[in-house]
DNA sequence: CTAGCCCCCGTACCTGAGTACGGAGTCAAC
DNA sequence: GTTGACTCCGTACTCAGGTACGGGGGCTAG
């Protein structure tokens, strides 16, 4: 099950070979110069890295983050990968938090709709229309950037 | 409070000047042909209208659906508005799901980490290069696409 | 021997919501 | 009458995480 061709590769992984190559250029599969013929092969090792740097996408990790993961080691590092894995539980919470205050907003403007009389008009509409509040105050810098949903 | 220039409007909006001509050019805010010598000038109802989609905005609408979201008409289409809404509800609480699920493996890893003692390889890194699944099953075409925090 | 895959490599393109840049024109104040 | 701030317009760039394309070479079965 060893010297895969990096289309054997990307399959095991459950990835595309245009994937295996982009992490290549991003340095998070480093080259090891196993070559059969002209062609690259990989084995349990890099088979392996794949399939952390995915099961790392799915908690919320970056590909930066990932590559920072890659570097830790499993002996000393404990203490970083910890820091990591609660920093990143912060910053998946806060992101919770926003789209619960999101659902709520439209929820009330739901629920107000569904209460209204039919001859008036529309209280969503005109909720966006009209607010009462100048503006939601623009919150800090905290992008609500999204996890990849491992395809 | 009328005549503005875009400087003006997009200030009153609390936009950048860019942000108006690019709602413009994606025909979010229509053309009134007022002029005032050679530069545009603009009124309550641009301002009406940006300070709409900026609200849409936060609730997790894209520009696309805020697009939609114009077209409809305070008076008739209240149905549809709420259709609208109640879909984007699903939508938002789906993306909750994902994340408390992410939020949820994380802290399992963390509080095991806590758990094991010091010699051990840590459990975190541990568990994303040595998994028991094989790979956690692609569900869907649902892109966990963001919410943009409105800036 | 040749058909039909597969690989290599580089480059360009995609999405969404803007941001940046550059040259030219214009407006108001001093 | 000139300075400085603003506008107009078009084009290109940003971020992430890939995807697509195209030319050229290689490997293997029939």
């Amino acid at each position: 099950m060893n010297d895969l061709t990096i289309g054997a590769l990307a399959k095991s992984a459950g990835v595309g070979v245009e994937t295996v190559r982009y992490y290549q250029r991003r340095g998070l599969l480093p080259p090891n110069g196993a070559h059969k013929g002209a062609f690259r092969v990989y084995g349990y090792d890099e088979l392996a890295r794949l399939r952390f740097i995915r099961r790392a996408q799915t908690l919320g990790f970056s590909l930066d983050e990932v590559s920072d993961l890659l570097a830790l080691d499993e002996e000393t590092d404990r203490e970083r990968a910890r820091a990591f894995a609660r920093a990143k539980i912060a910053d998946v919470e806060s992101r919770i938090r926003q789209l619960e205050e999101m659902r709520n907003a439209l929820q009330g403007l739901v629920s107000c709709c569904e209460h209204t009389e039919a001859p008036a008009p529309c209280p969503i509409l005109h909720a966006l229309a009209n607010a009462a509040e100048p503006m939601p105050a623009p919150r800090g810098k905290a992008r609500a950037r999204s996890a990849r949903q491992v395809p």
